[in-house]
DNA sequence: CCATCATAGATAGTCCCACTATCAGATAGC
DNA sequence: GCTATCTGATAGTGGGACTATCTATGATGG
């Protein structure tokens, strides 16, 4: 097919893929002609996948390039696909952690102790926990962290259910796939399921429904585009 | 104090600060002369938790007006804040969604009747859920919803916790507070140790640490600040 | 009392990011 | 032949989050 049709079909105008195209996201057309090339099933893919981490999992260009270098990347054994795959994924922390980090370090090593978890605290997201919990306590919520081996709970049921999910893949290439949007969308749906759970939670305590009710700028309880300008950008 | 002295407190630069104001995320300082203001804890602490949303939860200046919208407002019951300041946070999804949305829908629907929710499957989260579900389809990973109602039993587990934790609070101000921050922050945690239990698993899985691994770019194990460039823009 | 420093308030500028517009020259397909 | 479409390149746009500069004023310390 021509770039026309691949734009027709996943709703990303030509330019735009063009753009993906220099940014190294997408690989370009295969050339018929010095001004004509042509794109497959593949590039279909891969330009959808593209579009669910931006709109979906809020990643940057450049973090979707990275994601896709490590899929793309067959020389890596399996094993250590599965941890850039994931390290690809936490968000940077860049200005200078506070006084209370090394705390929230300590706190999350006997955190992986306690567990028995297999997972260096140091690393991308065990420092990304210690510097989440360090600012929870900065705003004057270390108390917070009562609840921290409820969560650890629930991250460990999620992390066997998603690695079942991901042994289902044959080929070597989809299995990385299978982590990437495991590990970034699934983010996505946990959170709006926490948060679906949180209305009940509160639904069954202040005996109210409190989804459907409009916002301070009259949002639409119905389903489709509104208002909301919190969240992350696109 | 002086703004000087906030600044130094908190990290943020004093254009930075005044730029807040402006933007209506914190209040002026009381002025003492035409040119000279006075600061107290609570610009300190609501500056840190400006910095704690931006910087661990990655939301947008006007996310976060709206949030403080929503803690400031006195007038509303506490029930439907709850569910606002549950909202606010909901990433937008502005384009409009494929054909697949109907069916996700559907299954977002069968869900909440399945667990019993007291939730509109049309609100905010439902439909983010079922947005994300259809993308997941979209590229070729229907079968994921295979692990939704794993997913669903450690998100109630999750918003036990956290309604708990938030019960807590005496006060009704601290109360939407401790909301917020459990919904923003806690997003951000719950990530953090779902990519730790990851690492865990699939070491169970293949017998090595795979965490500490350099990337392509060779980030470095050891904590603090790296090279790496995925994640949500701050 | 005076020099030096910090401050309020305002406006303009910067940098980055994710596109988007325009163009020239060439080709597809009728 | 004619028109819609394409490639590849370069430049421009709009939004977001700051950041720099400036003026006039007041604070502080010797």
């Amino acid at each position: 097919m021509r770039i026309g049709e691949l734009s027709r079909r996943t709703g990303v105008s030509v330019p735009t893929i063009k753009y993906y195209v220099r940014e190294g996201l997408l690989p370009a057309g295969q050339l018929t002609s010095p001004n004509q090339a042509s794109y497959d099933a593949t590039h279909e893919r891969r330009l959808k996948l593209i579009r669910a981490l931006i709109d979906i999992g809020g990643l940057s260009v450049a973090g979707i390039r990275e994601v896709l270098a490590a899929i793309d990347d067959r020389e890596r054994p399996v094993h250590e696909m599965l941890g850039a795959a994931a390290n690809r994924v936490v968000p940077r922390y860049t200005d200078e952690p506070g006084p209370g980090i090394a705390a929230s370090r300590a706190a999350v090593e006997q955190l992986i102790e306690r567990r028995g978890w297999r997972a260096a605290a140091g690393g991308q997201a065990g420092e990304a926990l210690a510097v989440a919990l360090a600012a929870l306590a900065e705003v004057g919520h270390a108390e917070f962290t009562t609840v921290l081996d409820t969560y650890a709970d629930a991250a460990e049921r999620v992390a066997d259910a998603d690695l079942a999910y991901v042994a289902h893949s044959v080929a070597r290439e989809d299995l990385v796939e299978s982590t990437v949007i495991g590990t970034v969308l699934g983010d996505a749906i946990f959170g709006a399921l926490r948060r679906l759970a949180h209305i009940d939670a509160s639904a069954r305590l202040f005996g109210t429904l409190t989804e459907a009710s409009p916002g301070p700028e009259g949002a639409p309880p119905a389903p489709g585009p509104d208002a909301d300008t919190a969240g992350r950008p696109g």
